[in-house]
DNA sequence: CAGATAACATGACAAATATCACATTAATCA
DNA sequence: TGATTAATGTGATATTTGTCATGTTATCTG
């Protein structure tokens, strides 16, 4: 199913101009590009598993990953969805664990591999390296925090319309009525992102239709209304 | 209210022995004690508030502290509580960020603070140390995940027996019926913890008294029935 | 010690949300 | 294309949980 093809070399890549590798070195770069592994990989494939060990980390060159966990009630809670330039599984190559998530497809995604050797030499060489990692590392654990409240200090409704508002900043295209969020999501998906149950996204998704916040083009959303969104995530506002 | 009182030098310091500090050579933990600055805080005492920044991190040499952020319902959301040998605020500070939470002190506590300039420097210069941060960083990660997915797919009740199971096993000193906690938390604040309201946690906490899972001795919790809270805390069971 | 305040407790109630069952529509694929 | 499966939608219902009100008990402080 994974498709094997010739790829960009490190040095040319222009998501890497966005990405944890964007100040590199020459030499470490051709060294990422020489031992690297470039992957087609579509939507519905899997990127790796809770639970097995990391044998290196995954660069996203194009496309969309979601990263999630699978509760004990077999719900999948998705931790982030993963862009063009963002890395996925190093938090747990470098925590010497195994996958704390599993990972797959959403959209049709090229993603490089780059194994564990060749990432931990660069980090190992280049601390101006390692200080960046960290910090993402540090970025992260705070969104995490503020996640961890809002699950548990809001209601779905406020979690869903933040949620748009989060979908609309990342993957949001502007258009003559509203920005599309142009990613598709399932509803499951949705509700695995804000965390309930996909009823309940159904259900307030109308309503939101209703109270025009948002409307729908095929299978993607349209934000509307994103202060009246912004109003509705808030519990002051 | 603060005490500034002569403290051991970290070269001396038995809680370091379980702290990120445990492997530092000679000079630095020399550096580190002369620039360090040893307090000692009252419960109820704030060691650092949500929004400002970071001037160094917090090396706690014994009693409790409680990590939390302000939801905007006012609430207070517990991210962890931290005993001696854990450091505080370092994720903030190596993230190049204000405080994304706020820390206080739950059982008194003899903090050693330890300046940005002294820990960045050993940080740049120890390698071995930076790694040590780096994982230590990748571990919560993947805890916070953890409490993520709780959050959203448990109950209350779950989440709750849980709770008591994790303080049992930070916190339990065995006694004659059950495993004490020992630790003086207030019913608001293991709701905080959970991540619900105080009424539910008391309700909660006499359902497990009266189904003798635990039993309350003085202000702290006696847990009786690990094995049953277990159960509870798990959706299979 | 008395008064004030914080912590704990309980009842009543409303609201949000999960669950189950089932209908409809869309997508996939042999 | 027709059949199968996945996704979406809707209704009914039960339950959990939050909120508000109020009372009691413990703790603190002058």
């Amino acid at each position: 199913m994974k498709t094997i093809e010739k790829s960009t070399p490190c040095e040319l890549c222009m998501s890497r101009k966005f990405s944890l590798f964007s100040n590199l070195t020459e030499p470490h770069l051709c060294h990422l590009s020489d031992h690297k592994n470039f992957i087609t990989h579509k939507k519905g494939q899997i990127l790796f598993y809770e639970g097995t060990k990391p044998l290196g980390v995954f660069c996203i060159n194009d496309g969309v990953v979601k990263v999630f966990k699978t509760a004990s009630n077999g719900k999948e809670q998705i931790i982030r969805l993963a862009k063009k330039g963002d890395f996925l599984g190093y938090a747990s190559l470098l925590g010497e664990e195994s996958y704390s998530n599993s990972a797959t497809i959403v959209e049709d995604a090229k993603i490089c591999f780059v194994p564990r050797e060749s990432f931990l030499k660069v980090l190992a060489e280049d601390t101006e390296f390692h200080r960046r990692v960290t910090k993402a590392l540090c970025h992260d654990l705070g969104i995490m925090e503020d996640k961890l409240t809002d699950a548990t200090q809001k209601s779905i409704r406020e979690r869903l319309a933040f949620t748009l508002l989060k979908l609309s900043e990342t993957y949001g295209i502007d258009g003559k009525e509203g920005e599309k969020i142009d990613i598709v999501l399932t509803r499951e998906e949705i509700a695995g992102l804000v965390g309930t149950a996909t009823e309940t996204v159904i259900r307030l998704l109308s309503e939101f239709k209703k109270d025009e916040l948002i409307d729908f083009e095929g299978k993607k959303i349209l934000v509307l209304d994103k202060r009246g969104l912004a109003r509705l995530s808030d519990f002051y506002g």
